[in-house]
DNA sequence: TGGATAGTGTAGCTTTGGCTACAAATTGAC
DNA sequence: GTCAATTTGTAGCCAAAGCTACACTATCCA
């Protein structure tokens, strides 16, 4: 089924999304408050706050009432692969000569297709592409500062 | 809103997908039938006649009860651009070295939020390569057989 | 000319993801 | 310590996209 394999990966957009912000937000800020990530995306905080509680009945984040959020194992682990993915395919779009802010804006959506061997392949890509100057990072592993 | 335009891309996703399967089987087999439209989509047949009740309240398709679908001018062209960006980010794909299977799934779902301008880096990169074997016909011309 | 089969449509239900409006808790400034 | 402002939570609404179950129409063939 064609389709259905888009279909499913567009369901889990929106949980890879938060908890992408989620951990940006505890990684920044401290903390995770339901109206920074709200305002993050574009939401109403109540719409913000419902899709936090669905995180927390998946196992995704816990944290008790008025007092923030916060990513479980699993949610950090979710984090972490939905960041190095995030940030691959910005590299790969920019390599292919996508400007910068468009390649931000594209990769937040496109993210969440790119398939394993989809991935895999952009990071063979980009490996081969390191001729271009500064010295790369490959995106694969875990970036230092976790 | 970095995530906005990314919510909005989702929101058309399966508007799009729709006209691209009618557009195709009109093309191949004269008619566009609920069923097949269902099958292809992995869906069931109630759903599908739903979802397509909506392309005709938004002025994509038309088609009178019992006598299979079609698409109105908007239809047309939506789908042409549709076909012509679901042909160029699988040929990205798999030039960036993405199994050919792999491509096509990844793409049914990366092509939605797939930009103006990074289509157009996408077939500006395509352009580029054609030093690899075959002749490659433009991407972003409407195809022969339209 | 019937039926059987295939296709279409309708009804009613669920979940998700949005919203507004209002209520309750926390925090920060006096 | 009190009170205003901020933040969080709840309630209730809506539309989209899925499903099952059932009813109706068309088609095809004996
Ligand atoms: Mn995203
Ligand atoms: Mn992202
Ligand atoms: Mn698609
Ligand atoms: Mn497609």
């Amino acid at each position: 089924m064609r389709h259905a394999s888009a279909r499913s990966a567009r369901a889990s957009a929106l949980a890879e999304d938060y908890v992408e912000i989620i951990a940006d937000l505890l990684n920044t800020e401290g903390e995770a408050r339901a109206t920074d990530i709200a305002r993050r995306l574009g939401v109403t905080h109540a719409t913000a706050i419902k899709t936090i509680g669905r995180l927390k009945r998946d196992g995704l984040a816990n944290g008790k009432p008025y007092r923030g959020v916060f990513l479980t194992e699993a949610g950090h682990a979710l984090a972490r692969r939905v960041r190095a993915r995030h940030q691959t395919v910005v590299d790969v779009l920019q390599a292919l000569g996508v400007p910068p802010e468009v390649a931000e804006l594209d990769a937040e959506g496109i993210e969440h297709h790119v398939s394993g061997p989809t991935l895999a392949a952009f990071e063979r890509f980009l490996a081969g592409s390191s001729a271009t100057g500064a010295a790369r990072i490959p995106a694969a592993m875990p970036p230092a500062e976790e």
